[in-house]
DNA sequence: CGGATGTTTGACCAAACGGTCAATATCAGG
DNA sequence: CCTGATATTGACCGTTTGGTCAAACATCCG
């Protein structure tokens, strides 16, 4: 779990559903729930910069003084959600297991990560925002943590290319298509739906031509 | 060729580097151009509602007022840069030809497509950020244009599977799939680097990669 | 009940922002 | 070199924005 609590806080709560052993109301605990929430429609639709406070508190159903009660100000609020869902957005990766069935582990990866676009298109768009510019927020944290688990299922991947396993293709672009492929469902809904002339999103049938794309790339020749 | 120009003009300059019949003098020409270069820049980085007047203005060597003569405001250079480089943005997917060897075809727009996010990573970045925020602006050109162009190819893509030239896989995938890893390199640059730990793109290790990733789905069985 | 702690907000503020305007400077053509 | 058209900007304006503060209100617990 990564934190971001620091020293010299005098903000009235030390952290919203707390940290530091301090325990939390109730009501702390369900005001920052609904600020977080809020927080996160908003900044993923326009961004860090592009959201604003009175957004936020209006769509939280709470005053503007009330939401900075809670929160030391807006980037802490960016911050905080991008922390906290780092954690949950990782997950597919963490759990591709080295003693699986090669190919099974990979497609079931390119699989988990699509539901995740399909179940969490706004924590998509919230990273891809991020990212856009530059990672400003989370930067020490993609050059650290994940690029540490990157470079450690890369390594899987190369070990079971070496084996025979799965097809001879460099490891982090293979997982750098899988990102692509699969968060483009969620990053670029308004576009595949204009494309396609459709309300929903086709996910059915992106399910099927992802397994489809990654099965030929990796059965071994 | 896609504008957006339209009645009621009441600023001096009818439209940058000009539309409608009247001639632009050099200052408005190249003013025009340090402008939308400077927008782009602001843009890409900061999104619409993220970057300032201010900002552009000063990248641009002019004062915000002078800025301000050549367009009509902040949206307007928006929508300009937008519309201004969509068929740039499109032109490798329009060469695409029905005449020429499918599988090499298909291969080759990847590469073009690769290219132009090497290129021209601002552009990308510029579409990425109008397209997560739900394609205000250039919702009908997407709607319009965009979308008949794609069921152009796409209909091409259907009718090479139907005649054993390519893999059967769904054609509008296939192009969203070509789309999304593509840009990927321009679009999450940040964090590509910082999860390789290098200052520069891989691009040619990207090349190799996807050529190997569409051949594998497009051949034929 | 009573007071201590926790919660909420109306009113307010300074800075940043997009945009206007009148005055001035520059330029191109005769 | 003059003149009309073009180009440039300092000063200014109304609004929005992130954030503060003191005062009021609610909640909890003895």
């Amino acid at each position: 779990m990564v934190n971001s609590s620091e020293a010299g806080d005098k903000s009235p709560v030390k952290f919203p559903a707390g940290g530091s052993g301090k325990k939390s109301t109730r009501i702390q605990r369900e005001k920052s729930a609904r600020i977080l929430e809020a927080a996160l429609d908003a900044f993923s639709s326009f961004g860090l910069r592009g959201a604003t406070l009175d957004q936020i508190a209006d769509r939280a159903g709470i005053s503007k003084p009330n939401l900075l009660y809670y929160f030391p100000g807006k980037e802490a609020i960016h911050r905080e959600l991008l922390m906290r869902l780092l954690d949950m957005w990782l997950d597919p990766l963490r759990s591709i297991e080295a003693g699986g069935d090669p190919v099974e582990e990979i497609v079931g990866y390119v699989m988990r990560k699509l539901e995740m676009a399909r179940d969490y298109p706004r924590e998509s768009r919230l990273f891809a925002n991020e990212i856009i510019q530059d990672a400003p927020t989370i930067r020490e944290v993609l050059a650290g943590p994940l690029k540490e688990l990157v470079d450690e299922k890369a390594e899987l991947f190369a070990s079971w290319a070496q084996a025979g396993k799965i097809a001879d293709v460099d490891p982090y672009h293979l997982i750098f298509s899988i990102w692509a492929t699969t968060q483009h469902y969620a990053d670029f809904a308004a576009q595949v739906r204009l494309v396609l002339d459709r309300a929903d999103m086709p996910f059915d049938d992106a399910t099927e031509y992802l397994e489809t794309l990654f099965r030929r790339l990796l059965s071994p020749a």
